[in-house]
DNA sequence: CTGTTAGCGCATTCAT
DNA sequence: ATGAATGCGCTAACAG
């Protein structure tokens, strides 16, 4: 591995005309420069990234956390935020930190110990004081799909309430008018959120909401498949199901499908995060796309300001939006 | 941040003590141990890894190159690296090729701009003469799913003939006799590897292979349409398909129900690799489960070994798995 | 515009 | 067993 100072002794210039060209912040004479970049070239000279860091105290490197990786979300996330900053000539270093408080802290404490310009995380595990601390204490953290009180300007996340009225208008408009919904666990607080957006579209309707018709799911398949049975254990007819998550409305499917229905006709089903699945299961399913890679650009962006002085246009609030698909059809009616 | 002379100081030590204690490499008397580890935990202290890298050339980071992360197989593949890698305080850099030569080849000099210690990589784009000039270079390089012929001892494969010959088999032992076969690309040479085992299991059993009754895919889901409809319209009977992956299977299950037959009983399907969604598919989807984190995990052992001095025990080929479902069942003839 | 010099924080000789 | 000195490769004052 050649140094910069073979570079210098080659091209016949002290090293800091070497860093110059090489970093070109400064201007150098146009015949020392060629004489550089050519002894550059001959030696096949690359930059020690390591040196560069100790001499100016950034890694060029920013941590990412993510709960988990075989998630379509969250490959997604970390898919765009890679692509971004490697075209800034900066690369992340991820940590998948699970979905327990400890395991997270260790992930950042990993992220932190490596030196990272910057962190994006989300770690809904981990306490918004201890984001604080560490925010705090100088290095710069966004946080993606979470929201961190204390940290307003540095949180990133989607429209929740849009996506639970996108639905529910959705199904408004195909005719229906008893319409249930099955939500995400209460600990998360975009569930209610999410559930916001449906009761706004019913009251815009002029529907009045029948608490019996919300189910409190738990995100997985099970949950879906509970939904379903509790809600047709009721009296209260319904058409359709506004589910606030993919997986669930895939247990719905399957659950309803065992129970002799035959969709889309008897029960129109829209999903809440289009997942990879989604257009394989039967009927392909109707749902609400999120913006990741919007929110990974935002987020990045955020960085990239802060740390790197650059100064990109940032939204901290992503708007959803429906697909339509197969899982959704109009009102049967009578 | 604390520097490693602060702490000395404050310890009453010289900084080589520190590091000594640090690094615990060296004896250090009991009395100025403690001192040390009481000004380290006063101080906060953390070693600075960039520092640590100038010193000893090592960055202790090992760059990992994926086509595409929004694929289960390569964001497990990921995640278990990151895990494997983390615990041995390493950290991964991870840079998303895509599919082309050239994009391929930035990412990979990316990773080696980055001075990682070593690389993991699925690189079927870029030639293996390039790779291996890498490799010879002193950076230690692994393949995954890729099998580099000049350098056998660094790739970690699974045993793709293994998967067709038991994909064939469960359905021999299902007792069908007429099985069609729907595979990859030519491009890839797994599709062939594949299509040997599928005529290796046929064979065993007896039954003349009929090379109309094998069709070559695309990996998409058009290609499991096309395969299907392609199939039917020859006049040799089947009553079970091969396929080999599960988007593939995807595709031929719902050209299968638009054609009007039921399933599984008018036809059984198997997949090819167990994708996510092949539980959500209808019927779910019988498949062939490939050890990712194993493959992973061999190919961080293999590092780990190589760059990092440890003594691993590392397999090159993985055994793959069938996992049965509801697409498939017994032959119902007869 | 260019060269000289001094660190960045640590590991590692080399003496002691 | 401990401390002093040197260097890893580069950037950034500084002086010319």
């Amino acid at each position: 591995m050649p140094t910069i100072y073979q570079v210098a002794e080659r091209a016949g210039v002290s090293l800091s005309t070497v860093s110059r060209v090489l970093n070109g912040k400064a201007s150098v004479n146009a015949a020392l420069r060629e004489r550089v970049e050519k002894a550059v070239k001959e030696l096949n000279y690359r930059p020690s990234t390591v040196a560069r860091s100790l001499a100016n105290s950034r890694t060029d490197s920013v941590g990412v956390l993510v709960p988990e990786l075989d998630t379509t979300f969250f490959s997604e996330i970390v898919q765009s935020l890679e692509s971004i900053f490697r075209a800034e000539n900066k690369h992340i270093i991820i940590a998948v930190g699970g979905k327990c408080t400890d395991s997270q802290k260790k992930a950042v404490d990993f992220l932190v110990s490596r030196n990272c310009d910057a962190l994006i995380v989300h770690a809904q595990a981990v306490t918004d004081d201890y984001l604080k601390g560490i925010s705090e204490s100088k290095l710069p953290i966004a946080f993606i799909d979470q929201h961190v009180e204390s940290l307003p300007n540095a949180s990133f996340n989607f429209d929740h309430e849009k996506g639970g009225y996108l639905a529910t208008r959705h199904l408004l408009e195909l005719g229906h008018q008893n319409i249930a919904y099955i939500s995400g666990p209460a600990e998360f607080s975009e569930s209610a959120i999410r559930v916001k957006g449906y009761k706004r579209a019913l009251s815009e309707a002029g529907i009045p909401i029948e608490q019996p018709l919300i189910f409190n799911g738990d995100n997985a398949e099970d949950g879906g498949k509970a939904g379903l049975l509790e809600l047709l254990s009721q009296d209260l007819p319904f058409t359709a199901i506004v589910c606030a998550n993919d997986l669930m409305a895939s247990g719905v499917i399957s659950c309803a499908r065992e129970l002799g229905m035959s969709l889309p006709q008897d029960l129109s089903i829209v999903g809440g995060d289009n997942a990879a699945f989604a257009q394989h299961v039967f009927p392909r399913l109707t749902t609400i796309d999120m913006p990741t890679a919007k929110l990974a650009e935002m987020a990045a962006k955020y960085v990239l300001n802060r740390v790197y002085a650059q100064n990109n246009d940032v939204e901290f609030a992503l708007e959803p939006s429906i697909v339509p698909r197969d899982s959704t059809v109009q009102y049967q009616g009578y």
